[in-house]
DNA sequence: CTGTATCCTCCACGATACTG
DNA sequence: CAGTATCGTGGAGGATACAG
């Protein structure tokens, strides 16, 4: 069957522009570099302890440093950058004497929250049944026969 | 203000097990914890599409090497290895000749879905918004004066 | 205080080959 | 067909030093 190969979905969809088919097809595609593309982002643990530092207002740099404990110095501006390169994070910076940095979540960013909590949520409801779930992989394999 | 630093959370919170603020700085700590603990393993690339490869029924190993393409033989391993251990999927060999060998979605895994699609439909929302964002900054990054 | 650049380490992942 | 083991490498991320 024509497009099972998701190297070749692109081609096919734009084949068969018009047919439902092609385009649940190329959908799924796209939805799935989308999301990917986000997680690239937000999966990110120093990303995610960023953004809970954020939640609830403006944090100077170095508090974040201190907020977020075990952050390098390089990797807090790097996250930055990237949440910032991508709209999630507004930078203002004071030109006192020593220099003021404020972050804070955009509009864009604070909507992130809500699918985040989802996912807190999921977790956190779950973790005992993944943990007992883990115990229990790792105690079976190994043993199974005699 | 005592336990600002997250170093010394659990320490506080022991100390003061009763006090209301010692709950809820303990509760962030583990929130925390927990969601970065399902980040690493969800936030995974390959993880994201041996989810999707398996969200619509069984699959088989070799089908899924192909379904998912760009992925190798080692990683798929031990992709859906992590998965099963957390309990997220289910492994069924079929001792025949040649070997075959079904992944399927438990419950658990299939209850995962749910908050993925709601960070799906965050990106596909904002896709438009983050690329903008991304070629302003670009753009802006190295030419603010003259 | 905040930001950038440099070096260096380590491990995640791909390629490959072998077994059941 | 499915799984494991081994080796080689790129790049992510920490440490450090310096600049504005």
């Amino acid at each position: 069957m024509a497009g099972s190969k998701a190297a070749s979905r692109r081609a096919d969809a734009q084949a068969a522009a018009t047919t439902g088919e092609a385009r649940k097809e190329e959908d799924r595609y796209v939805e799935c570099r989308v999301v990917l593309d986000v997680l690239d982002r937000i999966g990110d643990k120093w990303t995610v302890m960023v953004v809970g530092a954020l939640s609830e207002g403006p944090v100077r740099f170095n508090a974040m440093m201190r907020l977020i404990e075990g952050v390098s110095h390089r990797m807090l501006t790097l996250t930055l950058r990237g949440l910032e390169r991508d709209g999630l994070v507004k930078r203002t910076a004071y030109p006192t004497i020593p220099p003021k940095v404020e972050y804070e979540l955009t509009v864009l960013g604070h909507s992130l929250i809500e699918p985040l909590r989802s996912l807190s949520r999921w977790a956190m409801q779950n973790r005992a049944v993944i943990e007992q779930a883990r115990q229990e992989f790792d105690a079976g394999s190994g043993r199974e026969g005699p």
